[in-house]
DNA sequence: TAACTATATTAGATTATTCTAAGGTAGTTG
DNA sequence: CAACTACCTTAGAATAATCTAATATAGTTA
């Protein structure tokens, strides 16, 4: 099995595997936006934000274009956000059933 | 924005953002299998295997059970395979896209 | 029970990711 | 053009991921 050819999808799951920068793709899923209208929505720190959207747009996850003084990114690929549903709901039976686990564990130890 | 509850979908893409975790993925798409039979399939030491398919297992995406001295490896949600399919036609049409634009620039300069 | 097979774990070095702090660039406006 | 706004980049420290080498465990078989 010759591994490397998944080299690229990898890239793309390792693009996606940090929550602020799931988080600015969810932004992103209502349209698109400057950052100085999706940073107010974060703790972070701005660097930190523009540093997440290099790693986005490196993989060409999102683009940017300039308008004046801001910069307006949005998704390259639509497909993501199907990405993200997926990865959510997989999260979210995960946690559901370890919660079930747990339930029944104490029902026993009660 | 609380991008504390992306964590869990960002521990999901974390856990696919590897060639080898991918490949082994694919491998347990044609069903569930021993990790002496899909051992072979890569260059791979057997430690490093065994620690991606621990991975694969700390974060719930696979799940294992003994055989006599034989561990049988499976998904544990199918849906994970949508997300690499996606991931996939993603990360194709990424490069599709860059092709064409090397192309382009070539066609220029010739 | 000793040797063997299949797999997991640990330790440690290496490399990659992430954050903070500081400074830089690009466009705008008085 | 000086000051300002919006954003990016760099450096460096802290943390996390990955690999190799060695060792451990669980079940099997002679």
């Amino acid at each position: 099995m010759e591994t490397h050819g998944y080299k690229w999808q990898a890239k793309v799951a390792k693009a996606l595997a940090h929550p602020t920068r799931i988080a600015i793709l969810e932004i992103l899923r209502r349209g698109e936006i400057c950052v100085c209208e999706m940073s107010p929505e974060f703790e972070t720190s701005q660097a930190s934000i523009s540093q997440h959207l290099a790693v986005l747009r490196d993989n060409n996850l999102v683009v940017a274009r300039r308008e004046g003084t801001r910069m307006i990114y949005r998704v390259t690929d639509e497909r993501v956000f199907r990405v993200l549903d997926l990865m959510g709901s997989i999260a979210h039976d995960q946690l559901d059933a370890a919660r079930q686990a747990l339930a029944a564990l104490e029902s026993v130890a009660a």
